[in-house]
DNA sequence: GGCTATTGACCACAACTGTAGTCAAAAGGT
DNA sequence: ACCTTTTGACTACAGTTGTGGTCAATAGCC
């Protein structure tokens, strides 16, 4: 099981790991101003997440209410290192040394990773 | 120019980033036990990114010689940014951690992401 | 000098995506 | 008890992607 979500389905993810268990009206309301989406088009979207087995429905009354199945840090880390496998060899460092050329790692990213190494190498 | 290249078509980028100049018959030659694709599949993909603005050909006798148009480092660059934009709200170190999280940084990758933070503190 | 293999051009076609319309049931207001 | 609005089910339809076929030109072998 791939779980392929789509650039627009993962609009609709997202609304929902930050609130789960909301219907089809919340989510067009919450993706309002952030996408130019008919009401139409998110329903479309939530039955083709549900139909991949990418969110679960729970009945409220005549309506349904949507929740994710994946959480998203495991979505991410599935992306992630589709990402590294796909273009970098499989190594993180290539990445971070492409991203820290591409835009600049702030201060706080900086202090941020460097505590990271510092747990990793114990 | 979003230049959007395929998974199918980065394959044959990959190989180009390698051996730049080559043509159809080499391209095909080294995707073998790689890529399980007919000649005629590799042609198309050679198609749809010269149409696109990836490669540029350059005639040679009854063939073409391809050759890409974005190096690799862009490329990924670009791949790296989008990701990071599109799921770790635009921050590098989120992305780290995961990625350390799901596969394990080696003490290699350990000791280079620690030099490259050096690096950038200046 | 004719035959064969290679090459690019063009075509095919199903699955997936983005975007949205129609329709019928039902929930809620009045 | 109606009318309106909301919802899910089904349908549409063009563009993209993966995969590969046909065809005509041509380069090289015999």
């Amino acid at each position: 099981m791939s779980l392929q979500i789509t650039p627009a389905e993962l609009e609709i993810m997202k609304v929902l790991w930050k609130r789960p268990g909301i219907g089809a009206s919340e989510i067009v309301g919450a993706l309002d101003g952030e996408q130019d989406w008919s009401p139409r088009t998110v329903k479309t979207l939530l039955s083709r997440l549900v139909e991949k087995g990418a969110l679960e429905t729970e009945a409220d009354g005549r309506r349904y209410l949507y929740r994710p199945t994946v959480a998203k840090r495991d979505y991410q880390k599935k992306e992630a290192g589709q990402l590294i496998d796909k273009l970098f060899g499989g190594r993180a460092a290539p990445l971070v040394a492409q991203l820290a050329d591409a835009r600049g790692l702030s201060e706080d990213d900086i202090e941020e990773l460097e505590a990271l190494l510092g747990r990793l190498k114990q």
